[in-house]
DNA sequence: AAGAAAAGCAACCGCGGCCCC
DNA sequence: TGGGGCCGCGGTTGCTTTTCT
């Protein structure tokens, strides 16, 4: 179709950011065309995305960005977009490489024995794109802060792992000597929540490894969904891996809750 | 020094979801 | 309610650079 391919030209490049600095990207499909560029909508919007964006951070990930990478990535899977939410200034494309070309390989090196590399001896594949979290609860299950109670309590998990999408029941189960939820009892929580809920403020993954957790600004209460393998700042977990295929995730949640009877009616 | 192999990375492709008519 | 258009995502490709022999 006369269209252009194959990598940009510094001439291209700076004719697509006058034109988004004049008048923004509402339509990509329009945009090169009224730019005067011979390119398809969508290489615009990548090479935008992906390179010209003026918050793009070039260089090297430092070792931070990279544990960053890790455990987002135990907690999401190949979620590279939501991965990179949570990396200001990275690119879903670029840590997908960063993935694939070194921590990938840097971690299957640090195995020394069979597919263990968390501090809570969770099992990990690392060619698995099977997020910790399943999809239906990712970033959306808020449990407060209380005190932990006894670490033994639970005894075996089921998983979840056949959850397919938001708003489907949820099959999990804990089940422990004084205690069998489902976790039906926890408050999913999705995009309407932050609207419906204006007192909690979403707070990012931070440098801080305060993971991924809100925060209730009337209360001055912390919400955690912070996996207790990460040994969460304020929140050490008791260093006993309960729970296989990374379900002391939803373990954590649950003694962080005190029982899903004290959770708040979001 | 040169060719081969491996690594790195930008860009492309196809699919699914959302929105609008 | 179904179809079309558009966008965003994840997987893959292929070109370039670096390292190895």
């Amino acid at each position: 179709m006369g269209l252009k391919r194959g990598p940009w030209t510094p001439d291209e490049d700076q004719v697509l950011i006058s034109y988004i600095q004049r008048n923004g990207h509402g339509n990509w499909r329009a945009l090169p065309k009224q730019a005067g560029l011979l390119r398809c909508g969508k290489s615009c919007r990548l090479r935008w995305i992906n390179y010209l964006r003026p918050d793009i951070k070039r260089g090297n990930f430092n070792s931070e960005e990279e544990e960053t990478i890790i455990k987002l990535h135990e907690m999401l899977g190949n979620r590279w977009s939501a991965i990179a939410a949570r990396l200001p200034g990275r690119t879903d494309n670029e840590i997908k490489n960063v993935w694939h070309t070194h921590l990938k390989k840097r971690l299957k090196q640090n195995q020394v024995t069979p597919a263990t590399t968390t501090t809570n001896n969770k099992s990990f594949n690392l060619d698995s794109s099977e997020p910790t979290i399943p999809r239906l609860l990712e970033s959306s299950v808020h449990a407060p802060m209380s005190p932990q109670p006894s670490s033994s309590e639970i005894s075996s998990v089921t998983d979840a792992s056949t959850s397919t999408g938001i708003g489907e029941a949820n099959n999990i189960e804990i089940k422990g000597e004084d205690m069998e939820y489902s976790m039906e009892s926890f408050p999913l929580i999705d995009e309407s929540f932050w609207s419906d809920n204006p007192g909690f403020l979403p707070d990012e993954y931070s440098s801080d490894s305060s993971g991924l957790s809100c925060f209730n600004v009337d209360t001055q209460t912390q919400y955690s969904v912070a996996p207790m393998a990460d040994n969460v700042q304020g929140w050490p977990s008791d260093g006993v891996s309960h729970v296989d295929n990374g379900m002391d995730f939803w373990y954590d949640l649950f003694i962080r809750a005190g029982g899903a009877e004290e959770l708040p009616a979001f």
